[in-house]
DNA sequence: GCACTACATTGACATCTATCGATGCGTTGA
DNA sequence: TCAACGCATCGATAGATGTCAATGTAGTGC
């Protein structure tokens, strides 16, 4: 009834088997992996303040401040984040700056809707 | 330059003080806890699961074969979604229903956009 | 009331995560 | 070559999280 047919959740689709099939064990694993990024309050407002910042990019050692926590855990957030495709990495010479990645922030954002 | 001006991760964006602010510390961790909901492979199946079901409403008892989990780990997920929000319980008579909420999963998706 | 059912809660345990001081690694400039 | 700098990694610790067996709590029907 109803037959709401949504997709959320489902960003395959393609071959549903009888009825439509749930997640898969293996991209449930990564998408979860992305969002765990995405699931920590400091992380968020790094993104954001490369996201509000005027350049596309953001060196990292203005991210020590903003975050009010030490250069060791800035830094490990920012790995998560990179491992997690949401950032790129540059080095150049003795400073990184960090770039978002719009079309991984798009296809989470389309694994919701 | 560039002026990407984007707004990803900050849905307010009202009233900018000079720059475009960091997003609040009691708004991330609002978020971070939404998100942290969907970091997880089992909740997300489960979501995938209520989503793809024919009628939009998905009894807790249907849940346990396809998870894979016992009854308790199951609940325990469950309480969890439904505390972010992002699913609606409704216990009739000795069975409890599941249902998504549309809206708290198009918020979190604006928030990425 | 009593047995039965569906789901929630508790308690315990192993694993994961956030945090920071100390230290290591590359790069720069003298 | 060497000292200074920016950032990453290591090691340790406290707290959070996923899991399930055992138990508790409502609702149903007799």
């Amino acid at each position: 009834m109803a037959g709401r047919k949504t997709t959320v959740l489902d960003p395959i689709a393609c071959c549903a088997p009888m009825r439509a099939d749930v997640l898969p064990e293996a991209q449930a694993v990564l998408l979860a992996n992305s969002f765990a990024a995405l699931a920590d309050p400091i992380r968020l407002r790094l993104l954001s303040y490369i996201a509000a910042s005027d350049a596309d990019e953001v060196c990292a050692c203005d991210l020590l401040e903003p975050s009010g926590r030490s250069q060791p855990t800035v830094s490990h957030h920012m790995k998560i984040l990179v491992d997690a495709g949401l950032v790129e990495r540059d080095k150049r010479g003795l400073w990184v700056w960090y770039r978002l990645v719009p079309a991984r922030l798009d296809a989470l954002r389309a694994v919701l809707g």
